[in-house]
DNA sequence: CTGTTCACG
DNA sequence: ACGTACGTGAACAGA
């Protein structure tokens, strides 16, 4: 039997350091030397121990001085030639690190470390006796990837990990390892300076490849029969490639990593165990007062002992023992309620949390610290715990989309979108990108010279063409008109029509993720893609709901709370107008314009409800007077949104009274409550910036109706699950989404109306009335065959 | 990757 | 003087 191969783990020192001094911006020593890279390339070392457990660890790095990129290319990475100070000195200390580590580097004047790295690879890639694993902290070494060669990198911020194989660069980009230069050489990266094709994206790029393959094979294609290439690429796309082809062929160079380096790459002769440099790095977390790395230092040492005898066999075996699924989900739950600015916590922050590398140990010390909190215990028992198995099963479910349906809308508005963008280009006078917000600022602002010389500004200063803004000037020429209605279509058709059929399985449903832990206040998120946010305020935006279907023979049946955060806030508060508004039915917001603008509710006008209505839906967000200005509109000064703001409270003195009671009470606590006692912290709360405590005291305000809002859904869930089973409709009623105030059920045709009124009838009855002051919860109930265009039904 | 914009509640 | 409402995810441009 042949032995197991030996794991080489290469570190891409440059990769690792950029992206930790990124990610890790503010850190220094007492006496003011930064260190938040030496932080980050540390952390990374042990994280590499621990996960890769290598045989041998050598580092490639670069040295100063030009390279052969230099020569392809004068702006080649001249943004790194600028770095800042901060980066170059601890660029210098750096190897200090490996040396604590114990880590061979390989260097050689002229040579990139993705050179290096490349070179290694090709001389060792022909044994099979040996396992080779880049650790990095960027994508460029992707190309290197083969049969015994993986990349190992970070994945946002920098605690998550991903390892690439073949088939993950496949399942993330279509192609393989082989095309990663192609793609490049086609979109760029504007992080290395590469150019690509200025105009073609990671779309354009994926789908060519896919196409034709190489580079060298596309423009193959394109000279061999321009015709026959014309049918498959679109003319824009092939306008861009040909004007394009020497950018891409320089793009291609500067992103191909060469492995000509003249070294020769021999394997150390002692394998390399974290152990045998436990004391070395200790003092080197000393010397850069990296307190809090030691503990991590010692455990990972403890468990990666020299093989000798029987003790560290027992050990390891311990070690591999596979965590119960559930367990995790669990306890990655219970976590979040703990600490819910954690959102989607996986094994690293229930480890981290522990402060231990055992899983168990940490479970026991999360779920001991939830039951201390109390009151927590009960929203993790009654709510979140029996909701896992719910979201597994709704995520599982998909929904199903009407495929033939979308393309054709997909083609419609992409003729619309061409008509609009004719239109624009016609009235700046020649063609622009209209999706640049800095193009069409130029366009609007310079060259029509549309507004006035002060247009507001974005937080970075450039003068913004947001919708709200474009449509005051809207009188002012006939393009923005047509601007804003290409934003709106353009948006709906890359972000909904055309990726939906994309993304649609064999059976054709569409599977997204819901998330149990994804938010910090309590409410679930979603992703890949986002079904929570797909359009229904306009006409264009509600027939995209027409794509989401119910199988033969079904329904859909969607529920959703009517006004559900404004009755939260009426029954939190006591606050006696609003509950007996609510209490008596009716319109509230009239109700509350009655009350603000001191008139009889039948005299109530549009304008005045308008208003009102903006008013309670701040009032949900701790809304200020300017805000409530911006939101009321032009018309109205500042003064008048003041007044406005104190007649309303004058008006609820009980939500007044209840608004400043969470927020002294949130600064006393450090953190708010719903009504089932779900918690958020607000350390921001002592800040010494004003801005930053005004911030975190609006924050406060909301989170608890927020939070009770998501309390009740996800506790209708979990009930109107039980009693779904409890009445054997597990064939007949499948819940497909949540969208935060309502659920969508896909129904037996035959038996929808009744199922869907026992769901409304569960909904309405979660939470007893006393407990919100007496305020009913009510929920609307719809069905039809697609999400669009529903029947509302009568109770 | 960050900033801008915009879809939803 | 300036920027302002809470909570999300995604597409795109540009550095």
């Amino acid at each position: 039997m042949a032995e197991k191969p030996a794991r080489l783990v290469l570190l891409d020192s440059h990769a690792i350091i950029h992206r930790a001094f990124h990610a890790i911006p503010n850190l220094t020593t007492k006496s003011g030397e930064p260190t938040g890279a030496l932080y980050g390339l540390t952390s990374m070392l042990l994280r590499v121990a621990q996960d890769l457990k290598p045989d041998y660890l050598i580092a490639a790095r670069d040295l100063p001085g030009k390279t052969h990129r230099h020569e392809v290319f004068d702006g080649y990475k001249a943004t790194r030639m600028q770095a800042e100070p901060e980066l170059i000195s601890q660029l210098e200390k750096a190897p200090k690190v490996f040396e604590a580590f114990g880590i061979d580097m390989y260097a050689f004047p002229g040579y990139e470390a993705d050179d290096m790295l490349g070179t290694i690879v090709h001389q060792v890639s022909s044994r099979s006796d040996i396992h080779t694993v880049i650790a990095t902290g960027d994508l460029d070494t992707l190309q290197l990837i083969g049969p015994r060669v993986e990349v190992f990198t970070l994945r946002k911020g920098f605690t998550d990990t991903v390892l690439y194989d073949d088939a993950a660069v496949r399942a993330r980009y279509g192609f393989g390892p082989e095309h990663v230069v192609d793609y490049k050489a086609l979109r760029g990266d504007p992080s290395d300076n590469i150019p690509g094709i200025y105009g073609i994206g990671e779309k354009t790029a994926t789908e060519l490849i896919m196409q034709f393959g190489s580079i060298e094979d596309i423009y193959r294609a394109l000279e061999d029969n321009e015709a026959a290439f014309a049918k498959k690429v679109k003319p824009r796309v092939v306008e861009l490639l040909k004007g394009g082809k020497a950018d891409a062929a320089f793009s291609k160079e500067l992103a191909t990593i060469h492995a000509g380096a003249p070294i020769t790459f021999r394997l150390p002769t002692r394998r390399w165990h974290l152990v045998d440099h436990e004391t070395s790095i200790l003092a080197l977390c000393d010397e850069f007062e990296f307190t809090s790395l030691k503990s991590r230092v010692r455990s990972a040492a403890s468990h990666d002992p020299e093989p000798d005898g029987i003790e560290s066999v027992k050990k390891s075996l311990e070690n591999e023992k596979p965590i119960d699924p559930d367990a995790l989900r669990e306890t990655a739950v219970a976590l979040w309620l703990l600490r819910s600015d954690y959102t989607n916590p996986g094994l690293d922050e229930i480890l981290a949390y522990g402060d231990t590398p055992d899983f168990g140990t940490a479970r026991e010390k999360i779920f001991a610290d939830l039951r201390a909190t109390g009151r927590l215990s009960g929203v993790y028992e009654h709510i979140e715990r029996p909701l896992i198995p719910i979201v597994q099963k709704m995520n599982a479910t998909g929904i199903a989309l009407d495929v033939p349906y979308l393309k054709n809308l997909a083609k419609e508005y992409g003729n619309e979108l061409d008509k609009i963008a004719g239109r624009i280009h016609k009235h700046a006078g020649h063609e622009f990108n209209i999706n640049s917000p800095k193009q069409l600022a130029t366009i609007l602002y310079d060259e029509l010279k549309i507004g006035s010389d002060k247009q507001k500004k974005t937080p970075t200063g450039a003068r913004t063409t947001r919708e709200d803004e474009l449509a005051k000037i809207s009188d002012a020429h006939p393009i923005i008109d047509d601007v804003l209605s290409y934003r709106e279509l353009n948006k709906l058709l890359s972000t909904y029509v055309e990726k939906l059929p994309g993304l649609v399985g064999k059976d054709g449903r569409l599977r997204a993720t819901f998330l149990q832990t994804g938010t910090t206040t309590g409410r679930m998120g979603c992703e890949n893609p986002n079904l929570q946010n797909i359009p229904i305020k306009s006409e264009y935006g509600r027939r995209i709901r027409e794509g989401f279907i119910a199988e033969q023979g079904n329904v859909l049946a969607a529920l959703d709370y009517s006004q559900i955060e404004l009755r939260v806030a009426a029954g939190l508060s006591g606050d006696e107008k609003l509950v007996s508004t609510f209490k008596h039915g009716g319109d509230i917001h009239s109700a509350v314009a009655a009350e603000v603008f001191g008139v009889p509710p039948e005299m109530v006008d549009y304008e005045m409800r308008r208003r009102a209505k903006v008013i309670n839906f701040g009032i949900l967000y701790g809304m200020g007077a300017n805000a409530l200005k911006q939101n009321l509109g032009s018309r109205v000064s500042r003064e008048e949104a003041a007044r406005f703001l104190s007649d309303y409270f004058r008006n609820f003195a009980g939500l007044s009274r209840w608004i400043e009671h969470v927020k002294a009470d949130a600064l006393r606590h450090g953190y708010t409550e719903t009504l089932f006692g779900r918690r958020r912290y607000f350390p921001q709360l002592k800040s010494p910036l004003p801005q930053m405590r005004a911030q975190a005291e609006r924050m406060a305000v909301n989170a608890p109706i927020q939070g009770t809002q998501s309390d009740i859904i996800k506790l209708a869930m979990v009930e109107a699950d039980a009693v779904i089973k409890k009445q054997g409709w597990e064939g007949k009623a499948k819940l497909l989404l949540q969208v935060h105030d309502e659920l969508v059920y896909e129904v037996a045709e035959k038996n929808a109306e009744h199922i869907a009124q026992t769901i409304r009838g569960v909904m309405e009855s979660v939470v007893p009335r006393e407990n919100l002051s007496d305020v009913p919860i009510l929920a609307e109930v719809a069905i039809g065959k697609h999400w669009g265009d529903m029947q509302k039904l009568k109770r």
